[in-house]
DNA sequence: GACAAAGTAGACCGGATGGTCTAACCTGTC
DNA sequence: GACAGGTTAGACCATCCGGTCTACTTTGTC
């Protein structure tokens, strides 16, 4: 890991940086180029070459950042030992997320070019592993613990169910940052997170909560 | 449009059809390369180029080849004026859509590549709009004739709900492609669908069927 | 058989990609 | 001031991309 072995100073770190998630918000993880994020830098060839291996190296420590900044700012969610309290505690995570989110345009980009392509099935994930994985195993664990609470149905392939929670989550978050873009004024976040909440209540709820009607 | 104006025989037509079909599937519609359809095909830059435009038109042509071959098997859906026969329409068309999905494996994979992109945000639909914008006003219909008989709900903002009803179906579909490939014996496509639709009715429901209780 | 048009092969092109390499340049040490 | 090693610039490389072009062969017509 050369990254770790030769430390550039801060302003070079921070201006490849900058132009990383320049490039890849505008043009997603797949569209980015490596050589026009060296141009955009500033920074020779040879520099970004003399501390990044290649470019998969670079977008590990670029996503790792991003994740460092999400964790720093929402914090990581415990779920509770009381079933009741389960869905109110995920409101609250929610809504912080997304209130990082909104002021941090730019990083969702990048977060979300990087989690888009796992999305579908076809991903080569190689570099950005790491983080993915654990972003992966975090939403398992809070899958798991509320099903052992009573509070998620378990009638269901948990890799089912988990694919469809990630794919509404995904789409409907895209919809919020859409219009976040376009209107700002009009969003008002804390209804967005109680109609999410919903709709994952509806997807995840224990069959015969409804049906019983 | 130069592929209407000079016919080839059916032959170089079918070899590149199947190439272009096998590069698509393989490599995603993002990921594949007119260069290797055209080596795969076995015929030359020369008739290609002299039959097709450039790479666009061809997909244009792969892809209406695809849907013509679903609509045929599939048939269109003709939305009943009935509230209470609405899923069960809906239920025997995704039923007839999967089984012929289920043993059309390759053309499913290069129908969904070109979706996949639309999934998210970002499309150049170029090309390929004209079918893939036929496939969301069909989408679109459903759903406003599901809210015009009372059977859908019409309390969130129509856009985003077909956004969540389509990321849904994508994902679930690829689990059972997956599981299609990986152990297809196991697979039991009515107990899928119906799975499936219980799934759509938690999303689509009108609010307060399962909340009064 | 002559001639034109349709069809074919594949070398070639410009531009992009990620990545390498060398020559020079600093900077600290003796 | 010489030397060494860390650092830097950017020319260069192979490879791929979609697309063009020219020279050739086939085919149909008179």
């Amino acid at each position: 890991m050369r990254s770790r072995s030769r430390k550039l100073d801060e302003e070079k770190r921070s201006s490849l940086m900058d132009a990383a998630i320049e490039e890849i918000a505008a043009n997603g993880i797949e569209g980015a180029s490596y050589n026009r994020i060296i141009e955009r830098s500033g920074l020779s060839k040879g520099v970004v070459y003399y501390y990044f291996e290649n470019k998969e190296s670079l977008y590990k420590t670029v996503l790792e950042e991003v994740e460092r900044q999400f964790i720093a700012a929402v914090g990581t969610l415990r779920i509770p030992d009381d079933k009741d309290a389960f869905w109110d505690v995920c409101d609250m995570h929610y809504t912080k997320a997304l209130k990082f989110a909104a002021s941090n345009l730019r990083i969702v980009d990048v977060a979300r070019s990087f989690i888009e392509p796992a999305c579908s099935p076809s991903m080569d994930k190689g570099p950005v592993f790491e983080s993915l994985q654990r972003a992966e195993r975090w939403m398992k664990y809070v899958l798991r613990k509320g099903q052992e609470l009573g509070a998620l149905r378990q009638d269901v392939d948990f890799e089912l169910l988990r694919n469809v929670v990630q794919a509404v989550g995904y789409t409907m978050d895209s919809w919020l940052f859409d219009k976040l873009r376009s209107e700002p004024d009009a969003v008002d976040i804390e209804r967005f997170v109680s109609f999410a909440l919903d709709m994952f209540k509806r997807i995840l709820s224990p069959k015969g909560l409804g049906e019983s009607c």
